[in-house]
DNA sequence: GTCTATAGGCAGATAGAC
DNA sequence: GTCTATCTGCCTATAGAC
């Protein structure tokens, strides 16, 4: 039963991540915690507040889903693998990364949760990039390290957002086997 | 001056390239076309007829740019380039790919909408594959044209989001240089 | 085809009691 | 910290006059 800042968070991401930014309101997450929405507003008192400590938090939460991620598979093809399955899971609940559906939003963002997004994928991106660099010799393509970490990680998005859409998660095995192609693996 | 209804389908579809599906109500488009807002109702009754004729003109559009390209360019990776170069035009205007931005809201379409929504994915992922096959001797991946298609579209989409959301258009070059790696050229 | 007027609902946000 | 009550404003949608 957590305290009750962190179990709105919690409704708010899962809501984001399903409908975007614009679906959550305070009164629908006040009665999904089982309170008023003016507590909501206690904790959070803007939207804005919501949004950007939501995307701090996802971001925290990420990062520790990479490091399990390198702790658990040797190989870059693993790794990079495990990265699809994430990206994979979350089309399973119908839903999209949660910076993937507030970047949707972006033009509505106050500049603290633009920035708190922008360092979502600097910090996604710098991961990729240091385990690509941690195995260079398992790399089977010219495109550098840099290439490679936003490729994956504009494609993951987009993959997300067009199955999620049309049903299915076809993008998504595509970018798995391209994943294969850019490593080296038997 | 067109006919009204397609003057509000045209403001609606730079206003959901902007700001996705729920940035726009009748009021405000509306006011951009010089009525009031009951009249917008009479060319769309529903916010759902709105959404569905405007990604059946958007994939129409589209469509005519495609072949645009393929008339003009003669070579894969003149092609290629060209449609990267149409989702970069795209994000500098700080717009998304109309049916990318409609994606996004997903889970709040009716099934018409969601229908053409899939027919556009289809339609310009068939472009793809078929200006792969043509051009097999040029290709220099292993991967087939089914999933370079899927890898494009779904990586453009995606490239646009992060890209427009974090500012510069360092993904959507990335993805410039991952077509000059799936193409042989000078 | 376009208008005025309005219904009915939900949004974010705040004041002040407890 | 949570509540009740309320303000203000926007939304989709409709009825009926012109």
């Amino acid at each position: 039963m957590a305290d009750k800042r962190e179990q709105i968070a919690t409704a708010a991401t899962s809501a984001i991540k399903t409908g975007g930014l614009s679906s959550v309101s305070f009164r629908t997450l006040a009665e999904e915690v089982g309170v008023k929405s003016s507590s909501v507003h206690y904790h959070f008192p803007t939207k804005a507040d919501l949004a950007e400590a939501v995307v701090r938090g996802y971001t925290e939460d990420f990062n520790a889903v990479l490091g399990k991620i390198a702790r658990e598979e040797k190989t870059l093809r693993g790794r990079l693998q495990r990265l699809v399955d994430v990206f994979s899971g979350v089309v399973d609940h119908n839903e999209l990364c949660l910076c993937g559906a507030v970047a949707a939003d972006a033009v509505t963002l106050d500049d603290a949760t633009r920035r708190a997004l922008k360092t979502f994928f600097r910090v996604t991106e710098a991961w990729l990039v240091a385990v690509v660099d941690e195995a260079r010799t398992e790399l089977s393509t010219e495109l550098d390290s840099d290439d490679v970490a936003r490729i994956l990680m504009a494609g993951l998005e987009g993959a997300s957002l067009v199955d999620r859409a049309i049903g299915g998660v076809d993008h998504l095995e595509s970018y798995r086997r391209l994943v294969n192609s850019f490593t080296l693996g038997e």
